[in-house]
DNA sequence: CAGTTATGATAGTAATACTATTATATTTGT
DNA sequence: ACAAATATAATAGTATTACTATCATAACTG
């Protein structure tokens, strides 16, 4: 991943901040530990004044970059369904069957992120737990219809598009693609938090395997028998 | 549903209210209102005072019931989870393959509610709508662990072993009942959701059948793929 | 080196999420 | 029927949140 983080530039909808983060240090640190303190504090527990402590500046100059926080997670996350797209098209590209490369993107999906690839600012591993834990308050709201008219979604529906599409490629005839590609890009999120959580109603390990498993299982069975004509 | 609410009562974790608003006409009116007003501003903005100013108390007299707005969620939630339990206890009493009691429950999990069963202050229909925003909210904290401990999600928790139950009937070798239970519980409101509110990444329609479709496609063919040793 | 721009330091405001106090109803026991 | 207990209303107060505003200073730019 490192040339892809090297040459490559995630783009974020430029509505979702007031100034780029990623054109100053002092951007890219508000990123970074904002980061950090949401999956430390929980997003309800999270302030521009406790960020502002964090970095050592006023809140008033986070204000400068981000006009809330609730924009700001959209930033993260939007900043992460981008980055796990990339990630996706890498695992398909020159992959010859639709099946493989439908496996390929569930296995990239699903597999718990590791540091290691950890070169920008950005702490993927932990941005993750957010995503699992944050990110459908960032859709679950009475704004929903307005900010998603403002574009504020665009990269998580590029990542859902992108998915349905091999979905397409591999069963034409089935009819559901995209709910079959957001069904399984949540159902990820949900086991994951449940397996840590709430393990009594999971049957699932917390290792990522068993959890693959499931999701790879639920998706070919329906594909191969959705359009079964029998 | 008539016999149902007039007999049985639904029954709620007492550790999720200071004083149980089922004994009083005030506290009725506290969850009624509730529920109008958080489908009304959505939970973020639902704030005591203005369910105080809508029923004409002050927000001091409703501490008295609930704690804070998140157990008086977590109540209602409760409260929706413990009806839907026994909705589906209905639903295939009687009934006599696992088949078709698995069909019968997604159908009863899945449909719409309808306002005309409506006999008690709560507003089953409005509730259901609550349940679809702002349900994951209860468990997306950074108190779930405790919370979990304390026994907040025993109705969620029933209904999904429930669910379980029904599918390790159907199939008993399958691996993952609680799993596919809370699975299929979540992709029907997030459906829900997206089919209203971000419908470009859905391919199913606002009326129940559709996605009622998909639910039933997904869980009957994981269970009929899974086990088999082709 | 003047002018613009970014940041820091500080203050202020309305709303939120409570807690506390006291007065007045209402219910209950005897 | 009346005292005692309890429930609710009315009101006030506090720390925190989510901002907005102002002004000084530092840094970069033409």
């Amino acid at each position: 991943m490192r040339t892809l983080l090297g040459s490559l530039r995630i783009q974020i909808p430029e509505q979702l901040y007031v100034k780029d983060p990623e054109t100053t240090d002092l951007g890219k640190r508000i990123v970074e530990h904002s980061i950090l303190l949401i999956n430390e504090l929980g997003f309800e527990c999270f302030t521009f004044r406790k960020l502002g402590a964090a970095i050592g500046s006023p809140e008033s100059t986070i204000y400068r970059y981000f006009e809330n926080k609730h924009k700001l997670l959209l930033y993260l996350i939007s900043w992460y369904w981008a980055w796990l797209e990339y990630k996706v098209v890498f695992a398909t590209a020159n992959v010859e069957t639709a099946k493989d490369q439908l496996c390929n993107s569930i296995r990239t999906i699903c597999e718990t992120v590791k540091q290691d690839q950890n070169f920008s600012h950005i702490n993927e591993e932990v941005l993750q737990r957010i995503v699992i834990a944050e990110s459908s308050k960032t859709f679950l709201t009475k704004e929903i219809d307005q900010e998603n008219k403002n574009g504020y979604f665009k990269n998580y529906k590029n990542l859902i598009e992108r998915l349905a599409g091999i979905i397409s490629d591999l069963n034409p005839d089935f009819k559901h693609p995209r709910t079959l590609a957001s069904t399984l890009l949540e159902a990820n999120h949900l086991q994951k938090f449940f397996g840590e959580h709430m393990p009594s109603i999971t049957d699932i390990a917390t290792q990522d395997e068993d959890l693959i498993l499931f999701i790879e299982t639920m998706t070919t069975s329906i594909l191969n028998y959705g359009p079964k004509r029998s």
